[in-house]
DNA sequence: GACTGTGAAGCCATTCACAGCT
DNA sequence: AGCTGTGAATGGCTTCACAGTC
């Protein structure tokens, strides 16, 4: 148990892990081996090996690893053994989608407020929660204690919604409007462009024509 | 102009780059040096020359590139010059969201069908579009000449709607759903994980601390 | 014999730094 | 003088290959 860096891609592959011993252990299986994870999710095994190595170990040589024992760390390591707290602002239709996506739930993500400036949606609920004014941004985020803002309204209002949650107090953003948003180095942004994506394989198909 | 093999880092930062050019083109911009573009969209301006240098040489030294040419020809290496038809298996929440999602129609993607499994759903319209059964996935495929199949079906559903989708002639998937598919090699998959980008959040709170 | 953990090698992407144009 | 295009250097991630352990 050392080192500083971890690469991001080592934990994206994590959480694909553990979901993939989530499904083991549901067939009550004891034992795998980084042979057998990496084939159930697609990497070598010598990855699957390398990922684990950052964070001590965690298998038995000539033998493999307990699947319940693993997947419980990597469920640690990920931070899932505790609960995040979420607030979305902007109930659009992807806002939406993201709120009423189960999957998160029983990773320990919770939908604590959702925001919007269209009168026409506040009020109205996702899932048990009620979409509220953007004015209670700040409000919310503390009284919630929320850690997580997803942001889910059109491009030109990203990076003012950025800045409100940023001022709450929020040191993790999902970002899904296609913007390039600014925010200190302590707090931790992902973007999740839809566009990009589906150019990606535009340019794949055009490429290789 | 040489290269097989493109980072896909890089295609994904064309298509940021593309956008950025288009809002300069609204703005009336003429001419834009690497610096101005690495600025306004995050990178640095050794990046933005080395990404177009992939493909050619589109600027003049001492003066930098032309807007409009560069933004055309960007257009053109992403693909985005022609028309991508898009189906979408799956209208549920993330499905529908996809579907309504504006921002892909100017870019170049036409949605052709959406499908579904769910009765309730079946005869419903998405933005002029009616969602329709599954088994009808093979037609629609082909007498719309889809390129891109969209997956927004629960994860036990995608590898069977996957293989559909292969086996009717499609050559590119955009995967919404949290699972690891297996398509032949001439087919091009992206996957977006919706739980892993909340989880690499979740890392960085707990690692952190 | 089987499988992990890991240094070393290999590979790929980013950054540097400067020659080459305008 | 300003800015592109690019070989060389760097840095980082992945794969190899094998010593270590059960």
């Amino acid at each position: 148990m050392k080192i500083y860096k971890i690469p991001e891609a080592t934990v994206m592959r994590l959480s694909v892990y553990s979901r993939y011993l989530f499904q083991l252990l549901d067939e009550d299986v004891k034992t795998v081996s980084s042979d057998e994870v990496a084939r159930g999710v697609g990497v070598s095994s010598a990855q699957v090996r390398k990922d684990l190595a950052y964070f001590g170990e965690f298998g038995t040589r000539g033998v493999g690893y307990n699947v319940e024992d693993l997947y419980s760390q990597l469920m640690k390591i990920l931070g899932l053994n505790q609960r995040w707290n979420i607030i979305i602002v902007g109930a659009g239709k992807l806002g939406s989608a993201f709120a009423l996506y189960q999957g998160f739930i029983d990773r320990g993500f919770s939908i604590k407020a959702i925001l919007d400036i269209d009168e026409n949606r506040i009020g109205q609920e996702l899932d048990g929660v009620e979409i509220e004014p953007l004015e209670l941004l700040n409000n919310r985020v503390k009284e919630h204690k929320v850690d997580i803002g997803v942001i889910t309204v059109p491009a030109v209002a990203a990076q003012d919604v950025t800045d409100k949650l940023v001022a709450a107090g929020i040191k993790a953003i999902l970002n899904f409007s296609p913007s390039i948003l600014k925010v200190p180095a302590d707090v931790v942004l992902r973007n999740v462009d839809l566009s990009v994506n589906l150019e990606v394989l535009s340019f794949n198909l055009a490429f290789n024509n």
